[in-house]
DNA sequence: AATTAAAGTTTAATTGTTTTACTAACAAAC
DNA sequence: GTTTGTTAGTAAAACAATTAAACTTTAATT
């Protein structure tokens, strides 16, 4: 019922093992000999079994995505659809596939995490979070098992490979681009102090401020649980502050989408009143009013580049671990005014 | 280096058949011996190679889920990792793996629906779109490969396995309710006409103006490109139109999003002058100012359910192909005002 | 003419599991 | 005391590939 190499190699008149040999394209087969192999492949309309071959081989041409625990709302985020395409880009190209992981807590992670790597289900794990304490990483060092991280380790940093963007440079930046149209007093809103990408660029906008003298004032810095209400309660904050600030970071898109509702609800106009700017420049950022000036962080790049780098790491165990640091750029759109100082 | 059910064979003394039907939990198997057998699997760590086993069941466990080509954003909509994770959810509880496809237009998905396919890469797929004329569906039907799809098929639509919402009877409700509300000229902005969602949805709107006498006017039915300027557009008509309608049904949360700012930019009011409501009742529609009023689909259980009914499909042959209609509710927030007619 | 080398294939082992068919031991039935 | 049946297990044959080693040819070298 299923076309084998054992059919083509009767049909073909060679023996099974020249078959597989022209599968991989051996230099050992004369041309000859691969093309009469080759039609009658096409002919009998045979495709090698997966499961065979990743049996001898030990491998999978499979990489495994881990997502977040989805609990949280935080998949949602436009960010996550984007790496995968990234991811995906490389994976098709090189006839890898993509494995999601389809757990929703920490507990389901760990098991779904052993299930691939015991069960030699993939070769090798993208992590598209990265937690203080993570069994899952614990484990696969353990394990010696391939993984990269999209974002900035917790632990090991100079031994795990992950792709990251220099968050601090891209917080310094953009608060820079503030201060540079004569804004004085900025806050800042983040989302958990616990996620690298929150603390660095916080540090990014603290170094910015410094450098052009200004006053770094604890209470205009806020942290807002992801999603939760986006943010709005930090601008309630920041709207009570005795000295009201003209500019806001914040550090994603999704939280400025809230952000910049509760402002509207305030009657505060973006950006004549408050300017804001943010990260990531999901397409979100486009269709907001205003259109978000953000931070561009190529996340598509972010997931290509991780799934490239896991590959190789995959195919060759001593490949030495690395830092990607994919670069970053200001887009500039409608939600930063000048301001005379 | 691997442990392998003969090693365990070897240990406890026994055969690697009866390894495999301790794993199996056979009765044939004494609880005595299993109870050593599995002692020594813990013992030594022993995991069984998928692979291996996958070449003799002749079944990957594992499900495909293709998504729409990548080339337009549309997958940036929540929509997407939300069904994901209703898939995960059973095929987690199952254990089986979530292959996603990773091609980024109709080319590369149809090569990579052929490898996943003829490589018995995975048991069968969930089609997260629908298109007229789909070349991935014929060569699905033609290999009687098991597939469901989310959303209304285009063809054979009583022999597909599809899980879908009542898109028109939602429709109609919510146009209802606005009607109810005092509303009388109501407008409609959807996605493209060739989405049966779209259709559908628009088809329930106007059978809920015919059924309140309303007219039905060609002119306050706009389409636009999704995502695309976000139905920015459609908003400027429908402002410009003579007879300003007093609400908008909106097809998509999303779409929603630039409806709003387009109208906040207007100096438009919703809801005092004007009511939106919409579908999908993502995260997205908490955090709008106003909060909007849209239709809950239950996108989670639209994943969970196809997955279920992909598994049974492919774990019996013999299935029949089923309709499982996903029931949906009004959730009631703040962009739909009163209007005393 | 004998030896060596190179090219092209084949034979057979291997991968880790499941499964079919068989066996040994013992008890119950005739 | 043979037959039949049951129980608990084993041995060996798939499954569909890869690959190392062995084996032919044919061509080139001595």
């Amino acid at each position: 019922m299923m076309v084998t190499i054992k059919d083509i190699a009767k049909a073909t008149g060679v023996s099974p093992s020249t078959v597989s040999r022209v599968l991989a394209d051996n230099p050992r087969i004369s041309e000859d000999t691969k093309k009469k192999v080759r039609k009658t492949m096409r002919e009998l309309g045979y495709h090698p079994n997966i499961h065979a071959r990743n049996l001898v081989a030990k491998s999978s041409k499979a990489i495994g995505v881990i997502l977040p625990s989805s609990a949280d709302k935080a998949l949602q985020n436009p960010f996550f659809p984007e790496v995968l395409r990234g991811i995906g880009s490389v994976t098709h190209e090189r006839e890898y596939a993509m494995v999601l992981s389809s757990a929703q807590n920490g507990e389901e992670i760990m098991s779904e995490v052993r299930r691939m790597v015991f069960g030699r289900y993939v070769d090798g794990l993208i992590l598209l979070y990265s937690r203080i304490n993570d069994p899952v990483t614990e484990f696969l060092n353990e394990q010696d098992f391939p993984y990269v991280i999209v974002g900035k380790p917790y632990e090991n940093i100079n031994t795990v490979t992950h792709v990251d963007n220099d968050n601090f440079t891209a917080g310094k930046e953009i608060t820079k681009y503030l201060i540079d149209q004569g804004h004085e007093y900025i806050a800042f809103i983040g989302g958990s102090r616990e996620l690298f990408v929150t603390v660095d660029r916080e540090a990014g906008y603290e170094a910015a401020l410094k450098e052009a003298g200004l006053p770094n004032i604890e209470e205009q810095k806020l942290h807002t649980e992801f999603l939760k209400s986006g943010g709005r309660e930090a601008v309630e904050s920041i709207l009570a502050l005795e000295k009201r600030p003209t500019a806001i970071v914040v550090s994603d898109d999704l939280i400025s989408l809230g952000v910049l509702s509760r402002l509207e609800q305030s009657g505060v106009n973006v950006p004549e009143d408050i300017s804001v700017v943010s990260f990531n420049n999901v397409y979100l950022s486009e269709i907001t009013r205003p259109a978000l000036t953000t931070i561009d962080i190529h996340i598509y790049e972010l997931g290509a580049q991780s799934a490239k780098a896991l590959i190789e790491k995959a195919e060759n165990k001593s490949e030495p671990a690395k830092r990607i640091i994919i670069p970053h750029d200001i887009i500039y759109r409608d939600s930063v005014s000048k301001r005379e100082s």
